[in-house]
DNA sequence: AAAGCGTGGCG
DNA sequence: TCGCCAAGCTT
């Protein structure tokens, strides 16, 4: 076992050398780490592809090179740079933690797994990788690739979600001492390059010789696969209500789906209860422009979208609350939408 | 501890 | 088309 725990660390950082994709986050060789960048590309990474965090990246590190800038933005204004990445909370978590690092640490991340894993939106996964990519520590970082990997190389038949502790075990068994944040990158890039969760490339994988998955020709089988449940489908109704050229826009409530984010006034399908918007019930909506479908994670939304003009919104007796705010038309792309509120806007324009 | 939380791409 | 998937965290 020794030997091909060995020739496995061994085996990837090689391949690692030739094969590394080069994204704006990553430096090699002796180029030192900026853990304010690993940090902020490893929460946009979490649930979220490569290929969609790239421009997002690129551009939160131009308007906030820095820990100490980022500390001293606006939520709103993070919340912006986050519109359309998803899983917003993320966005919410960030600027907490940069305020944490700049008023606790001046500015300095700490380096220590146990004091990273304290701090908001940082979790095991990441509180690991971070300690590794950042600080080269001899951390156990597994995430949805690793996991895949090493349940592979060491044929471990039982389902990955159920599987942690025996998975943790391998995982620190073939981490080596030397070039950990190397070693991290490497299975990670691996699982998303060559061991694929549907079809691995196992011609072109480095492991080839070392994978008991592969020797088994039971590569396909593992991990084994829990088939979810079919996602529940939600209706919904939007309003652009116009005045002026201006549109009606407020912020969602701070906890639970598109928490605190900009938003057309909405109704009936996000279990919010937001008294805020009971004066929609009192609108006529028959003038209905269309239809959207929205896929979110754990269920479908059926919008109607309703365009309330003028001239109706002038004979309603309706009281529009306060936080309310009209925004020109031109400017609704300063806000933090979602992209299911640019869905929306999208309609209004074609519709 | 299981559920909630986004989005876009892919086969 | 539509289910699955992608560098998980929080409660």
């Amino acid at each position: 076992m020794p030997k091909k725990v060995n020739k496995i660390s061994r085996s990837l950082l090689s391949w690692y050398d030739r094969e590394a994709r080069d994204l704006p986050w990553r430096k090699f060789g002796k180029d030192k780490q900026d853990p304010y960048k690993v940090w902020i590309s490893e929460i946009m990474l979490q649930q979220t592809t490569v290929s969609a965090v790239i421009p997002y990246f690129n551009a939160f590190i131009k308007k906030w090179p820095t820990n100490k800038e980022l500390s001293q933005a606006s939520l709103s204004e993070i919340q912006r740079a986050w519109s359309g990445l998803g899983y917003y909370s993320r966005a919410r978590n960030l600027f907490e933690c940069s305020i944490i690092i700049n008023s606790r640490f001046n500015n300095n991340f700490p380096e220590s797994e146990k004091e990273l894993l304290k701090l908001p939106g940082i979790g095991a996964y990441t509180a690991a990788a971070i300690s590794a990519i950042a600080f080269n520590n001899r951390s156990v970082v597994i995430d949805g690739n690793i996991k895949r990997v090493i349940s592979r190389l060491f044929l471990l038949k039982k389902p990955i979600k159920s599987n942690y502790n025996e998975i943790w075990r391998f995982t620190n068994l073939v981490t080596p001492d030397i070039r950990v944040g190397d070693f991290v990158q490497a299975l990670m890039d691996l699982g998303s390059q060559i061991c694929k969760p549907s079809k691995p490339l196992c011609e072109s994988c480095p492991l080839i010789l070392e994978c008991d998955a592969r020797k088994n020709n039971v590569e396909l089988l593992i991990p084994k696969r829990i088939k979810k449940n079919t996602k529940p489908i939600r209706n919904g109704s939007a309003f652009v209500i116009k005045n002026n050229d201006c549109v009606l826009i407020y912020k969602r409530k701070t906890k639970g789906l598109l928490a605190g984010l900009d938003s057309f006034p909405t109704f009936g399908w996000d279990n919010q209860n937001d008294e805020r918007l009971n004066f929609l019930k009192s609108l006529n909506t028959n003038k209905k422009i269309s239809n959207i479908k929205h896929e979110f994670t754990h269920f479908t939304l059926n919008m109607e979208i309703y365009i309330i003009d003028e001239s109706i919104a002038k004979n309603l007796n309706i009281n529009i609350p306060d936080d309310f705010r009209w925004i020109p038309i031109e400017s609704i792309e300063n806000l933090s939408f979602s992209s299911l509120m640019m869905k929306i806007y999208k309609s209004y324009l074609n519709g």
